[in-house]
Parts: C-alpha cells; sequence; structure tokens
RNA sequence: GGGCGAGUAGCUCAAUUGGAUAGAGCACCGGCCUUCUAAGCCGGGGGUUGUGGGUUCGAUUCCCGCCUCGCCUACCA
C-alpha cells in the first residue's frame, strides 16, 4: 500500500518534470522523511536539480508543488527545509484501503528462479553455519515464492569429495569395519537412537588428525585417502558402496535437522551423478569451442586446460566495463608470457578440477547443458516430496533445471570459485545467464572464545584475544545444529510448562517448537550478510528485546484482544469499511496509531527491497519495529475499554492490521504465530 | 604481492543504498503488574562513525592515501 502511493506519487513528479523542464526519465528518490511531523514522504529532487537548472532549490521545489496541484490519495504538498518537498497522505482514505486489502502486487516479470542452498557435506552433522545457511536460503525462497516467482529448491551433496572419503578411511581404517559390519554399526547406533552424524562427527575430527599424527606414516596415509577416494569415484566396490550407505544415512538426517525448522527442499543433485552422467564432457566441448578454455603449453601449468581468472585482466567481465567507458585503444591480444595467474580446470592427468565439474552444473541449472539426470523420490514432506539425482530413476518425475535466475546460498569464502563459473558462462555467450547468476554471499558463523571455552575446547591464548574463532568440521570445532535447537525448545519448553500448565502436552510442545524455531530463525536473519556472526549461547537462547519471540508476543497480545472482544481480526476489518476514521489518525494522541497503520502498509515494500537486494534482513528488522510500533499503541490505547464506538473500531482494527501483517511478515521470515505464550 | 569484506555507544548490530537531530537490542541505573498477556512498557546515562585528505547544497555511505582485523588467492581433492 505505501508502496503503491509511492510509485504514483513518483510518477506524477516525473510527469511534473517532463512539462516544467522537459526532463525525461529522471528517477525521482522518495524516503521517508525522520519525522512524521514532515509527512510520509519527501523528496531531495529539487537539490540535484538545483545546479542542471541554474536555479536554486527552494524555487524548483515552489515550482514543481505548484504543478502537482492535487494528487489523489494525498492531504497536502509542500516544501521545506532549503528545497525538500514533502508529501502528507490521505490519513482516511489511506487506512480504509489498506484494511480492504492486503494483496501483494503480482510481480512485473514472474521468474523461475532456482534457489539452493544447505549443502552440506554429507560426513558429520549439520552445525550452526549451516543453520545460517539453510535459513537464510529458506527465507529467501520465502520471498520470492510471496512475490510470485515459480521457486525451485536445491541442496547439492558433494557425496564424493575428499570429505566423504576421510569418514570411509576412519571406518574402514581406525574402526576396521567391512561393508557388512558398518550395515550393523547403523543398525546398533538407529537402535540406541543415537546419530549417525553425530557418531561422524567425531569420527571425521579423529581421522583427520591421525592423517599427520606420525610423521613417518603420514605418506602411507596420504595415499590411503586418495585411493579411497578414487574408488568412492569409480563406483561398484565395497568403499563405494560404505560412502554410499553412510553419505545417504548423513543426508537424510541433514534433511531431518532441517525440517525441525521448517525446511524443505525439492530436489538433492549430487556429484556422483554429475561424475557418472559425463556432465563435464559435454561442458568441456562447449568450452573448448568457444575457446574460453585453452591449452598452456608453457609455464608452471604447462599440459592444463586452463581460463582466464575472473577479475584479471582481459577478462570478459573487464572487456565490457572499457567498453562502456572511455574509448580504450583496441590492444593486440599478444600473449608474451604465460597467464600464470589463469584457474587450471582440467589437471595435467586429465583430471576435472572442482571447478569445472561446477561449470558443467550450471549449465544444467540453466538448461543449456543438454543433459539431464534421472531423478528418485527420496524423502516426503507433510505436502511436498523431494527427488533426488540418479543414473537411473522412476519414469515419472517433475522437471528440474532450466532456470532463468539462480540464487546460490554459499558463504563468502566460496567468491572466488563462484566467480569463476559466471565467468566461464559469460565467456560461452550466456551473458543473460551470467547476469542471473547471484552467488548469495554471506559471512561465517563464529564462536566467541567465551562460547569456545564453555564448550570445553582448547583455545589458544591468541585465539582467545581475538572477537571470534571459525569454526571448523575438521577440527569437530563447533556447535552441532541439533544441540543448539534441543537447547532452544528444552528452555522454551520449561518456559511454556510455568506459564500455561493449564495447556495439553501436545499444545505445550507445539508451542514451545513454535517459540524454539522463531528464536533461532529471527537470530541467524537480524544480521545482515555480510557481518560475521560471533556465535554465543547467551544471545542465542534469549527471548527478550530484538528476538523472534518479542515478535511473537506481539501477536499472541492481538490475539488476546480478540478472544477477549468475541471477535476476529477480519471481522474488525470489515467494519471499517464506510467509517470516517480520519478525524481519529491524527492531532494529539493519535500519532501512535497512524504510525502502526504506516508502518504495517511497508510490509510489501520491504518484500520488494528484500528480493531486490537479496538481504532478507531488512525484513526481520521491519516486522520487529512493527511489534514495537504496536508495543507503544497497545499501551497508550485501550481497546476494549473504548466508549467512542468508531475509535474503538478504529483501535481494533489496528489491532487486526498489525497481526495481519506480522503474521505474513513472521510466515515469510519461516517463524509461526502461537496462539498463546 | 593481488582480490573481496569489515572497522559506528562498554558489548552485539542497524542506518530506507548520498539526505533533515546517526538508531535498536544487550548490559547498567531508576520506575510500572487489581484495566486487552510484564517473553512487556516508560525514563536515564553512554558517539570526534579507525585515521588524514578529496568530491558537494549535504558523506557512516562515494573517491584517494594510511592503520588494524578477517577471508580468498594450490595441477591438494
Amino acid at each position: 500500500m505505501y508502496l503503491r502511493q509511492q510509485k504514483q506519487l513518483a510518477e506524477r513528479i516525473r510527469a511534473a518534470l517532463r512539462s516544467l523542464y522537459q526532463i525525461a526519465d529522471e528517477t525521482v528518490v522518495l524516503e521517508q522523511p525522520p519525522e512524521l511531523a514532515f509527512g510520509e514522504y519527501a523528496t531531495p529532487i529539487a537539490f540535484e536539480l538545483a545546479r542542471r537548472l541554474r536555479k536554486p532549490p527552494r524555487k524548483i521545489a515552489e515550482e514543481i508543488v505548484a504543478a502537482l496541484g492535487s494528487v489523489p490519495g494525498f492531504a497536502s504538498l509542500e516544501l521545506a527545509g532549503a528545497g525538500y518537498i514533502n508529501a502528507r497522505l490521505d490519513r482516511g482514505s489511506f487506512v480504509q484501503s489498506f484494511a480492504a486489502s492486503a494483496e501483494v502486487p503480482a510481480p512485473d516479470r514472474p521468474i523461475h528462479a532456482l534457489v539452493e542452498h544447505t549443502s552440506i557435506n554429507p560426513n558429520k552433522a549439520a552445525h550452526i553455519g549451516h543453520l545460517r545457511n539453510a535459513i537464510l536460503g529458506d527465507t529467501f525462497v520465502r520471498l520470492l515464492r510471496a512475490a510470485g516467482h515459480k521457486v525451485d529448491v536445491q541442496n547439492y551433496i558433494d557425496n564424493t569429495g575428499v570429505q566423504v572419503a576421510d569418514v570411509v578411511v576412519g571406518l574402514m581404517h581406525l574402526e576396521d569395519l567391512t561393508l557388512a559390519s558398518v550395515e550393523e554399526l547403523m543398525d546398533e547406533l538407529a537402535e540406541d537412537g543415537e546419530r549417525i552424524d553425530f557418531y561422524c562427527w567425531d569420527l571425521y575430527a579423529r581421522v583427520s588428525q591421525w592423517y599427520d599424527a606420525d610423521p613417518a606414516e603420514a605418506p602411507a596415509r596420504r595415499k590411503l585417502r586418495l585411493d579411497t577416494l578414487h574408488a568412492i569415484e569409480a563406483g561398484g566396490n565395497d568403499t563405494a558402496h560404505i560412502a554410499e550407505l553412510v553419505s545417504t544415512a548423513i543426508l537424510r538426517r541433514h534433511l531431518e535437522t532441517m525440517l525441525r525448522i521448517d525446511i524443505e527442499y525439492d530436489l538433492l543433485p549430487r556429484e556422483s551423478e554429475i561424475l557418472h552422467l559425463h556432465f563435464w564432457d559435454l561442458a568441456f566441448e562447449q568450452l573448448k569451442a568457444k575457446g574460453v578454455l585453452y591449452l598452456e603449453t608453457e609455464g608452471r601449468n604447462k599440459g592444463c586446460w586452463v581460463m582466464k581468472r575472473a577479475g584479471s585482466e582481459g577478462s570478459t567481465s573487464l572487456e565490457e566495463e572499457s567498453r562502456s567507458g572511455s574509448p580504450v585503444p583496441p590492444v593486440p591480444p599478444v600473449r608474451p608470457a604465460p597467464d600464470e595467474d589463469a584457474k587450471v580446470i582440467v589437471r595435467s592427468n586429465g583430471t576435472v578440477t572442482y571447478v569445472g565439474k561446477d561449470i558443467a552444473y550450471h549449465l544444467w541449472k540453466f538448461g543449456l547443458l543438454g543433459r539431464d539426470f534421472a531423478y528418485r523420490r527420496f524423502f516426503s514432506y507433510r505436502d511436498r516430496e523431494c527427488w533426488i539425482s540418479a543414473v537411473t530413476g522412476e519414469p515419472d518425475h517433475p522437471h528440474f533445471g532450466g532456470a532463468q535466475a539462480i540464487y546460490n546460498v554459499i558463504d563468502s569464502r566460496q567468491s572466488d570459485p563462484q566467480a569463476n563459473v559466471i565467468e566461464a558462462l559469460r565467456g560461452l555467450g550466456y551473458t543473460e545467464q551470467a547476469a542471473h547468476y547471484t552467488h548469495f554471499s554471506y559471512e561465517m558463523v563464529a564462536l566467541t572464545p567465551r562460547c569456545a571455552l564453555e564448550l570445553g575446547y582448547d583455545v589458544s591464548p591468541e585465539d582467545q584475544a581475538r572477537p571470534y574463532i571459525e569454526v571448523s568440521g575438521r577440527k569437530g570445532f563447533g556447535v552441532k545444529a541439533d544441540d543448539l535447537i534441543d537447547k532452544l525448545v528444552a528452555a522454551t519448553r520449561a518456559e511454556v510448562d510455568s506459564r500455561h500448565p493449564e495447556l495439553s502436552e501436545a499444545e505445550r510442545d507445539a508451542t514451545a517448537h513454535a517459540i524454539a524455531v522463531g528464536a533461532l530463525r529471527y537470530f541467524m536473519l537480524r544480521f545482515t550478510r555480510n557481518s560475521v556472526i560471533a556465535f554465543d549461547f547467551k544471545d542465542a537462547l534469549s527471548f527478550e528485546g530484538e528476538t523472534g519471540p518479542y515478535l511473537q508476543y506481539a501477536v499472541v497480545r492481538t490475539r488476546s484482544i480478540f478472544r477477549k472482544a468475541g471477535s476476529t481480526p477480519e471481522e474488525a476489518l470489515a467494519a471499517l469499511s464506510g467509517v470516517d476514521v480520519a478525524p481519529y489518525l491524527s492531532g494529539p494522541g493519535a500519532e501512535g496509531i497512524w504510525e502502526v497503520w504506516l508502518r504495517a502498509a511497508k510490509t510489501t515494500l520491504l518484500l520488494d527491497q528484500c528480493i531486490q537486494t537479496a538481504e532478507p534482513a531488512y525484513l526481520a528488522k521491519h516486522a520487529f519495529q512493527l511489534a514495537q510500533d504496536f508495543s507503544n499503541f497497545y499501551r497508550l490505547h485501550h481497546i476494549l475499554s473504548e466508549e467512542d464506538p468508531v475509535r474503538k473500531k478504529l483501535l481494533l482494527a489496528t489491532a487486526a492490521v498489525t497481526q495481519r501483517e506480522l503474521i505474513r511478515s513472521l510466515a515469510w521470515l519461516g517463524i509461526g504465530a502461537p496462539e498463546v505464550m
């Protein structure tokens, strides 16, 4: 609603600029003034035009205001300060129409997007870093879907990598297990209710240490690791079977963990199929044909197929930039020395690197490879089926891949390889696809030294001096996702038990779970993407202040009001129709009411911004502010005892609109709103 | 060496992407449960936005230099 009025006002101003100054297509910046007293919108456009028009800003602002006359939906336009143009909404009609409709406007161009997130190596338990990844990704999926886009959710599984080999080495050589005894072990773990991913968490750390524990043995152990990896890649042997068995069991555990916080997937593409279906061969042909790859004949990369590194001199992206800038005299493409900095895609022994496989995979994502996976059903959700890639699959399956836009939720450390994949796409001439390839980058979750000590880890003095310490699966250093969720659920459950003994066991379970998920998801979403989260249990287990439970609590308060009023939010909003509430929306004592409506009306604007910037934190912050505005309103206006019937209708509708916008904002953040708490 | 990111209140983070008096939460101090749920609310203290310049009506935001911190930069896989 706020967004709609903003667009209308901007269009009016553009029209005025055209007729007054013959200026076309000027972008009109509209923002909210620092104080409500200045109005709901402000534009500094007069400042920007002052130089071009050789007129004082205030004079320009005057002319624009005069030319605009009256704008529908607005009470007044005025100039302020040295040249701001402030606009005041017609509050009565704004509230009327926002109460009546909460539609998210259909997108100008609906897209078929593919979001990839989670992508945990299937060799150990998920940790808090993976939670941030999955929560960011899942929230972004919800935002895209809310805006009317079609989204496929993928969780890429690197099931043939060296990390999986490490766990297999541990099972076979540290634990002396065979295929049969690994199967037994898994049954035992299942019977005892133990988690295989937890078991492997410790085993993986042990193996990593074991490799270098004895310098004399190190080379042999390294070779063992490599042989194991090759056996897994080749397939059709016991080693590969063990890898398959364990990695699949761990994968299932990861899906269960993520389901605890309401995260689901459509497809699990695996590296094993990318390998066995020879995706790379097709990509290699394209890359050679277009000259993206060339065979290095000199220097340290002699005998390798290499690619210009993204961002390096002569890479496509830089060429485009220089083309759009001032004309640069063409430099003849001489290559006096080999490009030592080039990225190796195919090694001199003929094997392909990770980036190579990733290029092939991304060609598939855009439907440009000319080959598809086969698919099998893998995991069932309440109303969705999760599929997994296969060499031979089920005859009937949904269509995957061929997306128009992709979002890869991968931490910022991977920005270099991601840039190389994009560079390859661009080099192949797929500029449109490259432009719609988003590395949805975020910073890691690290532990504060205090938290690490609490958990009983040895922390070196220099690490203790740092603000945070990076988690490491290899060292077994970190906080497991399930452990954190368990703690959250235990804490919320204890709280719910003491507050609501009248509820049934199942109700208390459900409430505690909803609050725990709210706390966790909000915690991961309140930080902007490129801020490192220094994890601490004190902050993560907090339910006060800027937290998920605070938002849920605001909803619960609105629910309580309607319960006592014997009415519903829908009725309260409908009751506003035809009632003139304008007198109650301004003047002393009314600003708090209007603030709630204005904030609530911004929800779709925030949805828009979050998608444009790929930054879910903005919506999280917005929902918090709406809850704060409501708390302020709640204190100042007692609804149920209000005696003026018209005013009471407005107050009830204010609670209703808060509830409506909070509940859907929370839903987009993947957070439920309990009945009581 | 090169690339990316960061430096804002005691701590953890924001700042509508160049706008009006830089805001929240935590922590601390004081107050509010016999009117709709106190997981709440109100009040208070707390800032030379790392630093030096530049661009302009206007800079936490953009440009350059410097300082500090983190990550990335293997024919490992």
